[in-house]
DNA sequence: GCGACAG
DNA sequence: ATCTTGTCGC
């Protein structure tokens, strides 16, 4: 178990948030290319909430690159620390990933965030702040294309189009499952546009979203409605303070 | 000023 | 994000 504080410093005001963001936009490393696709580990981070009794919870997900089988995995429960306001979802977020990510056993490797990198209105969205605050390689996979806009890719699975920001391409709009919604990646901090693409591709061989994002969802859901059972339990004395866990999957 | 808007 | 049953289709 370890404890979700909010990291010190961080902010309180939308003002403050956004201060933070151009701030923090100029340490986003463009020019690696990443961990090479299908190798290695990586780790999709989700959360969920339950705003109706301050709770949140976030999951990671640690996956092998190559088979897709979960390798490990960690949970984060705590409240709420940001209200949610388009273009500033890392300041709701991240408190939670940040500690679940902690918790883990194992290095992450290449993380995927649910929402985007530089596809934001500061060029400086979720997976490229988690990356900035950690350090690690990370890519944004969003299921909605924000206030962005894009030409309908063609209906085959692999095939994408630019994201675009008036003129700017910030992403792309790839499609994962032939003739189906494609998803809206972009990237985060220390990996390409190209490689962004080609681990999103490799992630979903069967589902629209990525297994990565589809384990930590299905997790952090769970957690949340473990951690909402204890609260009622304990009839919300001092709160189920904040609190993580995490496992490894067993060596055979 | 009004509407839209990752999760 | 979340509220929510069944239903159409591979």
């Amino acid at each position: 178990m370890t404890t979700v504080g909010v990291p010190a410093g961080w902010p309180t005001t939308e003002e403050e948030a956004r201060a933070v963001q151009d701030e923090l936009r100029g340490r986003v490393v463009l020019d690696e290319p990443g961990p090479p696709p299908g190798t290695g580990r990586v780790t999709g981070v989700d959360v969920a909430y339950d705003d109706e009794r301050d709770l949140v919870a976030a999951a990671a997900v640690v996956l092998d690159a190559a088979s897709l089988e979960v390798v490990a995995e960690s949970t984060a429960v705590g409240r709420v620390s940001f209200p949610y306001v388009p273009g500033l979802l890392a300041f709701r977020e991240l408190p939670a990933v940040l500690a679940a990510l902690e918790s883990l056993p194992c290095p992450p490797g290449l993380v995927v965030c649910d929402g985007y990198g530089l596809a934001h209105p500061r060029r400086f969205g979720l997976a490229s702040h988690l990356g900035v605050l950690t350090g690690l390689p990370a890519i944004g996979v969003a299921k909605n294309p924000f206030t962005f806009t894009y030409d309908e890719p063609a209906p085959a699975r692999g095939s994408s189009a630019p994201l675009l920001a008036g003129a700017e391409e910030v992403g792309r709009a790839l499609r994962t499952r032939d003739a189906v919604k494609p998803v809206f990646v972009s990237v985060g901090h220390r990996v390409s546009l190209a490689n962004a693409l080609a681990h999103t591709l490799a992630l979903a061989p069967a589902y629209r979203l990525p297994e990565t994002t589809r384990r930590a969802d299905g997790l952090c859901r769970r957690a949340l409605k473990e951690a909402a059972a204890e609260e009622a339990r304990e009839g919300a004395a001092d709160g189920p303070a904040q609190s993580a866990t995490s496992r490894q999957a067993p060596t055979s």
